[in-house]
DNA sequence: CAGTGGTCTAGACCACTGA
DNA sequence: CAGTGGTCTAGACCACTGT
């Protein structure tokens, strides 16, 4: 049946946006079996492609599970994620409305210790630049980074000036694009990092790790200290 | 030009990798153009729709950045975003191969505090129910659970059993989708910490704060604390 | 205003998998 | 083996926005 004055043409996200309030509003039960793409189609007088974009956002989203043969259902529990950006250090400062300095605090070549060598799977020659630097925001302390970088697979490092830009900077225009592992956890300040960030000894402090990798070859390894109190918040 | 030997199609997924590999090769630099969808169709001998998808795809994985009539390019700095799940501890204590097991600690409802009224919006009259749980692995403390429950919105609540079902499981079943703001910090044990997780005073301990809403009313406060050197990983 | 991406369509074939 | 989602196509119209 054709409705002779539609303007408007059903859109994907008209079809999320009514799949999710039917979700939302308990028509559809966590569980339960959605109608297949051909009948919703039907239903929303639209192409199956249409629906099918839509279902499957849907599902990316982690609101329903889709099974050959079997079929949409609403998922049991909402498979819930949260995403969070990881931004560099000057522009997370920045969007605060605080004024970005940068300082290096320590910058030497060598061998890797041993437990480097094994987290990045380095070979047993080859060395490493070992960095530590300070963050600050509007002229205090805001991250203390102990950073890590493969000397053989960026030669450049060698002749790079980390007193005036980041390594993090650096390296992003270095190094196109990268896999990472990210970490966080809660540690206390040790000696270095309370005098850095002018903290307690034992302050509880928030940590991230993060190690990267190009094509298979280590990268850079990292770990951040935020100053106490420190939050990373997220909506989803 | 048609190949007449052409037994596989190119996919979406064919045209993502192939494009990833270029950037990361660096044969496109990040700020580059790249050719339009037309011309990529072309080159790919496929549907316009196919490099579509693929392209789309990449700017939602945040490596280009398309606009209309500028075209697309690779991103300058790509922008990186890490994913985390949210798992429910009886999962998340389940996968690591452990035995989980669940306590509750104090039930009673109330008047919320002024803070809790503050931050999830909450009308002035109304009641809450404040919870305290622990779950374990295999035996150990694993994570220390402070939660308050919304009794307005769910008066199911009042009679709910606590005892044997932990409240984000209990809830799942109840709100069948909400928005919920998520944030990490680092946190110093207090008494009552330290007594459940079983670490000194003042440990540093990784915490977990969550507000949920549900069609813009407050449903559940929660502030959870992991054991002392738990971590939350995710790769990218 | 013209070029680019955004979306929809109607149809087709295929891959997977539950019954 | 039959039903469902996964994907591709060829074409079309439209929305946005830089020039």
């Amino acid at each position: 049946m054709t409705t002779a004055g539609r303007i408007l043409k059903t859109t994907y996200k008209d079809i999320k946006a009514d799949i999710l309030s039917k979700i939302v509003q308990g028509i559809w039960t966590p569980g339960s079996l959605l109608p297949n793409e051909v009948a919703l189609a039907e239903s929303y007088d639209c192409a199956r492609a249409t629906v099918n974009r839509a279902m499957r956002e849907l599902a990316e989203d982690g609101l329903i599970e889709r099974k050959r043969k079997a079929g949409s259902r609403v998922r049991l529990s909402p498979l819930r994620q949260a995403r969070f950006d990881i931004p560099l250090v000057r522009r997370e400062i920045e969007e605060l409305g605080a004024q970005y300095r940068y300082a290096l605090v320590k910058s030497e070549a060598g061998a890797p210790p041993d437990w480097l060598r094994a987290r990045l799977q380095l070979p047993k020659t080859g060395e490493v630049l070992h960095l530590a630097c300070m963050h600050y925001a509007d002229g205090a302390p805001y991250q203390f980074e102990d950073r890590w970088i493969n000397l053989t697979l960026l030669p450049q490092a060698w002749e790079a000036d980390f007193s005036s830009v980041g390594p993090n900077e650096w390296l992003v225009g270095q190094v196109p694009f990268s896999n990472a592992e990210i970490s966080f956890s809660a540690t206390a300040a040790d000696k270095a990092i309370s005098d850095h960030l002018g903290c307690p000894i034992d302050a509880p402090v928030f940590q991230v790790e993060r190690a990267t990798w190009w094509n298979g070859q280590a990268v850079t390894a990292v770990r951040l200290w935020h100053r106490p109190g420190h939050r990373m918040t997220t909506r989803y």
